[in-house]
Formats: structure tokens, sequence, C-alpha cells
DNA sequence: TTATTTTTTAACGCTTTTTTTACGCCCCGC
DNA sequence: GCGGGGCGTAAAAAAAGCGTTAAAAAATAA
């Protein structure tokens, strides 16, 4: 989907209706309640600038002058995953029925009340925020090679089955060396990752933390599994397949 | 967790609603349309149903006879996102507008058509089922393990049988936990939640309600079957799968 | 209002984590 | 072989975090 989704100050919303009395009272409205309005009077104008804006909503009128509204909802529906609420004066059921079932997410029959559709607006602004928002869960990154097992999201370390306590600062150096996972992290970027930019020079620190993670690991300095020492330099997270 | 909310067959819909005959239509159409339904006749039980069988969505007429249709939708509302479809006898704008606001997905008006609310039915599944792909699975709002049993909807806590009561901040925490079951929940994570963003740092808050969360569950701090503490990070409220 | 519950504040052990300090090792150039 | 820098280990001392208790303050119910 294009869908470019940005985060903007205001909800853009399209209003697509060809009767200008409805427009304006919709303007006026939906301004004072801190929304940037786009408007179209016909069907084609509208799909034109639901394409170059990609508002938050669409407010779609079913009676326009060059195409029927179902054929823009369709259109839209073709890429465009934007709530859109129909208006319409027609009363038939069996209207709302095919135009909800083409992918409308509401349908409002006029003359409708102004706090009523307002209040619509909301609810359709709010749960498509929602899925919106839950994109990314935090990338939950694991290593698994059999025998150490590691979930940076779950904060959970098992070595062949026994789970591992690990302080603070040990997953978070494990974290940082996980994340860059076969290449190398200097000492000064782990010191400054953990311990913030005023201790970039106390490798000692650094030393100790490692050791203590290999130990827990289950690693050995002298034949490193998951752990290496680039003496000078810093150290890495060797993945499985760099392992010797 | 009891019911982890997993894939069903058949979408679920509870219908709340006190009218005998309101709910045999709404049976005998849901029913053909392939939905397995759940049934209550007023607002606690449609609560505790909804609470142990998580529905895919949920009917809700606001005339109940023993609490008012709002207090449900709130009280489903803080634990629950299932789609609500408001139905009502009464055309008052402010209470649309109120449902809405209040987390409601649509609002119907009686009389209607079948048709219609079929229609809008499936609208708000479709668009329920698209946001929660991308989101982390829901979690049931019952955790029963024959010794300690929590109901997030009915608000109520027993160990082995015997009712507990809980404080609204300790309640607050258990449920930020329940919601979160299994994964770790922060420190900051839950100040700002129970005590807003202002207080993010003192965890002090935290120790002592926790402690007493612990006693009042008959948990352990030496040996922790419900709250497990991750020290330095936050807490997490273990699934019976995860318990040593 | 009073009485009761709930929340906040303060203080104290206890454990864990972090930091400090000290020491042995190995590789390399001298 | 001698000494220095970088690395790893092992022990302490210091600091921070957790859990508990008790009492004061605030909120809530009666």
């Amino acid at each position: 989907m294009t869908e470019p989704a940005k985060d903007r100050e205001k909800p853009y919303i399209l209003v697509i209706d060809d009767e200008p009395q409805i427009r304006h009272f919709l303007r006026i409205s939906l301004k004072t309640e801190g929304y940037e309005l786009l408007e179209a009077e016909n069907g084609e104008t509208g799909l034109g600038l639901c394409a170059r804006h990609s508002p938050d909503l669409v407010i779609l009128d079913l009676g326009l002058p060059d195409m029927d509204g179902s054929e823009v909802l369709a259109g839209l529906r073709e890429w465009s995953s934007a709530p859109v609420i129909i208006l319409s004066v027609r009363d038939r059921e069996l209207e709302k029925v095919k135009a909800l079932d083409l992918g409308a997410n509401d349908y409002v029959t006029k003359p409708f009340g102004v706090d009523e559709l307002l209040a619509r607006v909301r609810t359709q602004l709010r749960n498509h925020q929602k899925g919106k928002n839950a994109v990314a869960p935090e990338t939950s990154a694991i290593f698994d090679n059999g025998e150490l097992n590691i979930d940076l999201a779950m904060r959970k370390v098992t070595v062949s089955g026994e789970p591992v306590k690990l302080t603070p600062k040990e997953f978070a150096v494990l974290k940082v060396l996980l994340l860059a996972s076969g290449k190398i992290v200097t000492q000064s970027q782990l010191l400054k990752d953990i311990w913030g930019p005023t201790h970039t020079t106390d490798t000692h620190y650094l030393r100790i933390l490692i050791g203590r993670l290999r130990q827990k690991l289950g690693d050995d300095p002298t034949e490193q599994r998951y752990i290496q020492t680039e003496p000078g330099v810093g150290y890495r997270f060797l993945e499985s397949s760099d392992q010797v």
C-alpha cells in the first residue's frame, strides 16, 4: 500500500461532496475541531486529492455528479486503507450494505447531527490509529544455536535450557553486542552506551563485565564461542555461521 | 491465562440485551451468517462472559436492567479492545456521542434492518482483524490456576475461594501486569500508567505496592509464583507455563 | 462531621550489583 | 630475559536496589 502515513500535526480529512452548502458546513465544523481539510466536488478530483495527500480519513457523499459513489469507494480501496465515512440522503438499506461491504467504515444518513458525525470521525481515527501504532513491536531479536538462547524482548537468556540471570549492565552489554552481531563494537562505543559519555576510557569495567558474561554464558576466553575479543579495539558477538 | 484469544473457526459474538425477542432475532440472524453466539441478559453476566470467552465482537444494548450501558462499555474498555456495536432505542445525539467517545465502534438505533446490522458487524470484524495481525495477541481478562483467580472485568480476585480486597492502585498494577502477562513491565512504565508521568522515578511506591499485592495474593518474594521481579528493570506476571 | 480506608512518607535490614583494588598472564619489541 | 601494555580473574569495599515495617497525611465513606 502506498500510504505514506507520516505523522502530521493535524489529521487530514478529505471531503468529497458536490453540494457547496454541505461542504461549507463540514468545513466549519471540522476546522474548529482542529482538522486540516481537503475538499473535492466530484469523484475524480476526490480520488486525485486522496492519492496526492493520503488523508487520514475520507468523508464521501454517495450522490456525486460525475461517477457513482461506490465507484469512488472501490477506486479508493484499491490502494488506500484510510477510513471512509459515507454520507447519503438515501436511507435504503441495500445501499448501506453495499457500501459497507465495499470497504466503507461507516454510513451516516442525511440529515445528520454535527456532533454525531464528529464523534464518528473521532471513532474512526482512533481505531485506525491504533492499528498503526502497534506495527513495530520492538524487534524481537533472538539468538538460538541450540545451547544458548537469547530473547532480547523478553529479556531472557538460557543456556541449555537453564535460565541465566543477568544484571542490568550485563544485559545491556549483551544487547549491544548482539544487535551488532558479527560486527565489532569498539570499547569506547560500549562504554558510551552503557556508562555514558563520561567513562569512555575505563576499559577496565568492560573486562570485568565481559568476564562475568562469558562465565554466565558458558563461554571461554581461550576458546571464544560467543564473545570474541578484538585486542585493542573491542568485542564482537559471533553469529553461529562465524563460529569456527 | 484461560483463553488466549486463539484463532477460532467461527467469530464469536457476544450479545448483551435484556429483551428476549431481540436476542432471539439476533440469534437467528447471526447464526445463519455463521457466527458463534454468546448471550447475556444483563450487564454483569455480559462482562463475565466477555472476560471468560473474549469474543471477537460485542453487541450491546444501552438499556439494561442492572446497570447503565455506558458502565458496561467503560468496564469493557478497561481491558478489552474488541469492537463494540451499541444498540439503542434512544435516538438522542448526545447518547451516541457519549457512547462513541467512550470507546464504542458503532451505534445503531432501533428499529434497524438486519442486513444493515450484519453489514456493520462485518465491517467491524474486518477492521479489527486488520489491526490485530500486527499487534500483540490479545490476552484474556481472566487468570485461574485453581488457587488464584483474577477477573479483570468483574474486578474480583479470590485466593482459594476467599475473596481478596484490593485497593484501586493495587488493582491497577495487577491489571497492567496481567494484561502484559509473561512480558516484563518496566518500573517506569508502571509508574507512568498508575501515578502519571510525573512520578516515573519514585520506584519506591512500587515496591510497597508490589509487596502488599504479593501478600494479598499469597505470593512470596523469595519463591515468586505470580509476580516476578526483574531486578533493575521491572516486574512480570508469570503465566502458569513460565512457573518453574 | 467522624471514622475508615488508602496513599504517601520515612526508616531499617538485607541482598545484589557495581566499583575499586590487587594480582597473574601472555604476547612483543627491545 | 626484561618490562610494558593490554587482557582476564579474583577478591575486597562501596553503592544501589529490593522488601518490610511503622507512622503520618490524604482521600473516601458513613
